[in-house]
RNA sequence: GCUUCCUUAGCACAGCAGGUAGUGCACUUCACUCGUAAUGAAGGGGUCGUCAGUUCGAAUCUGAUAGGAAGCUCCA
C-alpha cells in the first residue's frame, strides 16, 4: 500500500503498520465527507480523523440526519470509491487557505486555520473535487478501499466543550479487503457476547429496576461473588497491616463544608433534611475517616496508620453516563486512608502499588497507569500540590513502572495515580487509584506527637484497589466471560444425578462437598443428563459431577469440567476425596 | 445532561400500507427413569413501557414522559 506524506514523498507501509493504518482510515474520513459534501452540499465539515478502530467525521448538518441518511452516504461512498481518484497534496499560504474556506463558508475549517501560524505553510489534500486541509498523510488513490461500512450516527461538542455546538459525529470502519470486514464486525460480535450487562442477566449476577437507574441490584449469584471479593479483601488488608472501619453513609452538612465537598463536590452529592438540618448522603468516605483519626491524639508510634472502610457511596452521576456496572450511582469503594509522617510517604505508595499488582495479578489483569494532576477546580496550595505530584512521580519511577501524564485530570483535593483495566470491547475503566492530600490533614486539622513531644501534621493518602467493586465485578465478568475461577465462581460443583433413582445419593454427595465449604447445586429435575449438562455449562458452573448406579455402588462420582479442551471434558470416575481436592486446587490457581 | 436510535409474554424475536397479538426457549402438568450440550405430549402466560392525541377503530400514525443502547461531556 502506498501512502502518500505531507511533504510529497511516496513510501511503502501496509496496512498492518500504524501509518498505513491511519493514513487508510483517515481517508476514509475524507471520502465520507467527500459522499456528505456531494449528498448534502449545504453541511459543514469540522473534524474527521482516523481512530484506534475505524474513523469518524463530525459534520454540521442544516436538517434532522437519520440512519435513512446513513445508508445513503455510504453507497455514496463506494460510488466514490469507484471512481479510483487519487489523492495529491499541496501548500497554501494562511491567507490562501483563509480564504479558500470563506468562500466554502466551512467555519469550522476557518477557525481551526485561524489559530495556526501566519508564517506555515498549510497542506491540502484533495482527491477528485474534494479538497481539504490536513496534515496527512493519506493513501495514494480511494480506489485501495474495498470495504467500508458506516457504523452510528452520534452527537458530539465541538472542539470537546460542553459549553459549544452538537455536531453529528459518523462512525465508520474501512480495510482493504472485504474479508477483514467481516472478520472485524464478528469480533464486534463475540464482545457484545461477553457484556456484563448480558451476562449478567443469564448468569444471576445483578440488575437495576427501571425504579432506580444507575442502582444495582445483586442477585444470588452476584452477591456470592461479592462477598468472596470482600473476603479475599479483608484477608490480604489484614496481612498488609490495616484496620477497618465503617463510618455512616449520611452525615450532616458542617461536615463536608469543611472537608471542602459542599463547595466542590455538591452537584454531585445527594442531600436531604433531617429535622431541620441539612445532611449529605456521603460521595466519598474520607470525612468520616478524618473523624475516625481525630478521635484520639495519636503518636509518631502509630504510624503509618491503614485504615480501611467498605464504604457505601452515592454520586449523583447524569442519566446518559450510567453504564451497568461500570458507571453507577451507589457503589462500594474499598477505601483506604492512610495516615503517616512525611518520611513514610515513598513506602506507602510503592505498598499500595505492589498490592494493587497482587491483586490485579491475581485475576490476570494488564493494565495501565496514569497520573493525574492538579484540576481547575481545586484546594490548596500550589507548593502542596507539586510535592504531592512529584512524589506520586518518584514512587511510580521508583517501581520501574510505566505511566501516561492525564493533565489536570486529578482529584480536587490532590493528584492521583490511577489504574485502569479494559473492558470486553476495548474501552478502559479507572479501577485502582492513589490519591495524596495535603488538605484534608489541614481543614481538619488533625495531628501527631512526634519523638520531639510536638504536634506535627500526618500526610494522608486515599486509595482504592477494586475501586468499586461494583465495577470491578462489571469487569470480572467480561475478562472471564462469565467463566469464573473455581475461588470465585457462585456454583462451584453442580451434581447431575443420571436419573431420578439417584437423586438421594446425589444429596449425599452434595452434603459431604457442602462440609468442604463447597459452593455445591443438585440438578435433580426429572430430566435427561444431556439435558442437564447443557444447561450446567451454558451456567457455566466449573465442575459437573455425575451420579448413577456405578458411582453410587463405588461410593464415587464422576467429573466432567467445564474449562478442559474438548474430549478432555471427563475426567473419569474418582473417590470424593479426590472430587473436593481437586475443587481445592482449582481454587488456588 | 446533549445527539441519534430502541422499548411487543421471564428471555430472544416476528407481526406494523391502522381492524382488538404470534414463534422459539423458559414455566406448569402428564408420560418416559433415561449415562455426558436440549425425550415427547398437553397447558398457563402479554393488550404491545407509560400518558395523552388523531381515527368508527392503534401494538401499528402524532406528541409528551420513563427506561435502555452507542457516542459526547463528566467520572470510581
Amino acid at each position: 500500500m502506498k501512502v502518500l506524506r505531507k511533504d510529497g514523498e511516496i513510501v511503502e507501509v501496509s496496512f498492518e503498520e500504524q501509518e498505513g493504518r491511519k493514513a487508510f482510515w483517515h481517508t476514509s474520513a475524507h471520502v465520507l465527507a467527500q459522499a456528505v459534501k456531494r449528498l448534502y452540499p449545504e453541511t459543514k465539515c469540522a473534524i474527521g480523523p482516523a481512530i484506534e478502530n475505524g474513523f469518524y467525521y463530525d459534520f454540521e448538518f442544516d436538517f434532522h440526519f437519520s440512519e435513512e441518511n446513513l445508508m445513503k452516504v455510504e453507497e455514496e461512498m463506494k460510488e466514490i470509491v469507484k471512481e479510483s481518484l487519487s489523492l495529491q497534496v499541496y501548500e497554501k499560504s494562511k491567507e490562501e487557505a483563509l480564504e479558500f474556506m470563506e468562500n466554502t463558508g466551512e467555519k469550522y475549517k476557518i477557525e481551526l486555520i485561524q489559530e495556526l501560524d501566519a508564517a506555515e505553510r498549510i497542506t491540502f489534500y484533495k482527491q477528485g473535487e474534494y479538497e481539504e486541509f490536513c496534515a496527512g498523510p493519506h493513501i495514494l488513490n480511494v480506489c485501495q478501499i474495498k470495504a467500508i461500512k458506516l457504523l452510528s450516527v452520534a452527537g458530539a461538542y465541538w472542539r470537546g466543550n460542553e459549553k459549544n455546538q452538537m455536531l453529528t459525529r459518523i462512525y465508520g470502519i474501512s480495510f482493504p479487503k472485504l474479508s477483514q470486514l467481516e472478520e472485524y464486525l464478528q469480533m464486534v460480535e463475540e464482545a457484545k457476547a461477553r457484556d456484563h450487562r448480558k451476562l449478567g442477566k443469564e448468569l444471576g449476577i445483578f440488575t437495576i429496576f427501571d425504579e432506580g437507574p444507575g442502582l444495582p441490584v445483586f442477585l444470588p449469584n452476584g452477591i456470592v461473588i461479592k462477598n468472596l471479593l470482600i473476603d479475599y479483601w479483608r484477608k490480604i488488608h489484614r496481612r498488609e497491616g490495616y484496620v477497618e472501619i465503617s463510618t455512616p453513609i449520611m452525615l450532616e452538612r458542617s461536615l463536608w463544608e469543611k472537608s471542602g465537598h459542599w463547595d466542590f463536590y455538591r452537584d454531585s452529592m445527594y442531600s436531604l433534611k433531617v429535622e431541620e438540618d441539612d445532611y449529605a448522603i456521603k460521595p466519598m468516605s474520607c470525612p468520616g475517616g478524618m473523624l475516625v483519626y481525630k478521635l484520639e491524639p495519636r503518636s509518631y508510634r502509630d504510624l503509618p496508620m491503614r485504615m480501611g472502610e467498605l464504604g457505601l457511596v452515592h454520586r449523583n452521576e447524569k442519566s446518559g453516563t450510567l453504564h451497568g456496572l461500570m458507571r453507577v450511582r451507589s457503589f462500594t469503594q474499598d477505601d483506604a486512608h492512610i495516615f503517616m509522617r512525611g518520611d513514610q510517604v515513598m513506602d506507602e505508595i510503592q505498598g499500595v502499588m505492589r498490592l494493587i499488582d497482587e491483586v490485579y495479578q491475581k485475576f490476570g489483569f494488564s493494565y495501565k497507569i496514569e497520573l493525574s494532576t492538579r484540576p481547575e477546580h481545586s484546594i490548596g496550595s500550589d507548593e502542596d500540590w507539586q510535592l504531592a505530584t512529584e512524589a506520586l512521580e518518584k514512587a511510580v519511577q521508583g517501581m520501574g513502572k510505566s505511566y501516561v501524564i492525564n493533565e489536570g485530570d486529578g482529584a480536587f483535593y490532590g493528584p492521583k495515580l490511577d489504574f485502569h483495566l479494559k473492558d470486553s470491547i476495548g474501552r478502559t475503566w479507572q479501577c485502582g487509584t492513589i490519591q495524596l492530600d495535603f488538605q484534608l490533614p489541614q481543614r481538619f486539622n488533625i495531628d501527631y506527637i512526634g519523638a520531639d513531644g510536638e504536634k506535627h501534621r500526618p500526610i494522608m493518602l486515599h486509595r482504592v484497589i477494586f475501586g468499586s467493586i461494583e465495577r470491578f465485578i462489571g469487569i470480572l465478568i467480561e475478562h472471564y466471560a462469565g467463566k469464573f475461577p473455581a475461588w470465585i465462581a457462585p456454583v462451584q460443583v453442580k451434581v447431575l444425578p443420571v436419573s431420578d433413582k439417584y437423586n438421594d445419593y446425589a444429596k449425599e454427595v452434595a452434603a459431604v462437598l457442602e462440609e468442604s465449604d463447597i459452593r455445591v447445586e443438585v440438578d435433580n429435575r426429572s430430566e435427561k443428563l444431556g439435558y442437564k449438562i447443557r444447561e450446567a455449562r451454558m451456567d457455566k458452573i466449573p465442575y459437573m459431577v455425575i451420579v448413577g448406579e456405578n458411582e453410587k455402588n463405588n461410593e464415587s462420582v464422576s467429573v466432567r469440567q467445564r474449562d478442559a479442551e474438548i474430549d478432555k471434558h471427563e475426567l473419569g470416575e474418582m473417590s470424593l476425596e479426590k472430587m473436593i481436592e481437586l475443587v481445592k486446587r482449582g481454587e488456588k490457581e
